[in-house]
DNA sequence: TTAGTATATTAATATATGTTGATATATTTG
DNA sequence: CAAATATATCAACATATATTAATATACTAA
């Protein structure tokens, strides 16, 4: 949480669940560093991987491997909710259709 | 807040508001390494400096120059009650009489 | 004014963290 | 099985951050 990275994929998952590749096409940064920072929100237990198929989609956690979780995720919720960059994060994905945007 | 010497800090002035002598005897790590991250939270807007003579007292903002501060301070405070160190830290800090710590 | 104390600042260094590009691992489809 | 796609991992590098020791500043009291 304490990278802006970080907290615009948070802000993302509020909305709904997304995969590395639709994240990677909104926060227009490389697919790697996106897996990074999963990883680092994965360990942190503020986020859950599920397979879709080939996908692997990201959600909010709901305090499974963190108990502090739901108390922070409420939290990051009440915030920079009228943030430029959120807001453009949030109407990008909206947006974005995973189907046409993974798949090279 | 995303070091541990600085939740440790916020932990503390939880309770009270302490100066940078007491910080500094209970956290027991040097004066400017407390002064350093006393200098984030300020910046962050999240404890406010007061001048008591001598000593700058450092307390809880209350969201004058961080407008989420109280949101953030509010989930600080419902997480790590039970944790061993941060137990400790606030043992220490009552015991803790600033005549005796600040003075040499 | 001088001496002593509390705090802040600075510069040097060490450590941690983020970023990138290349590659590896799965999974799906033909 | 081969080809294509999504994701993860790795190594190299860049950048940011924390730590320390030394010094400067500010306040208090004699």
């Amino acid at each position: 949480m304490s990278d802006p990275i970080r907290v615009r994929i948070l802000k993302l998952l509020e909305k709904k669940r997304m995969c590395v590749c639709e994240l990677t096409a909104v926060l227009k940064i490389g697919q790697s560093n996106v897996s990074h920072h999963l990883k680092v929100l994965k360990e942190a237990g503020l986020v859950n991987d599920k397979k879709d198929g080939l996908w692997i989609d990201y959600e909010l956690s709901r305090g499974e491997y963190n108990r502090y979780a739901p108390e922070i995720l409420k939290t990051i919720s009440k915030v920079l909710n009228d943030n430029p960059e959120i807001l453009e994060d949030i109407k990008m994905s909206t947006k974005a259709d995973r189907e046409e945007i993974c798949k090279k």
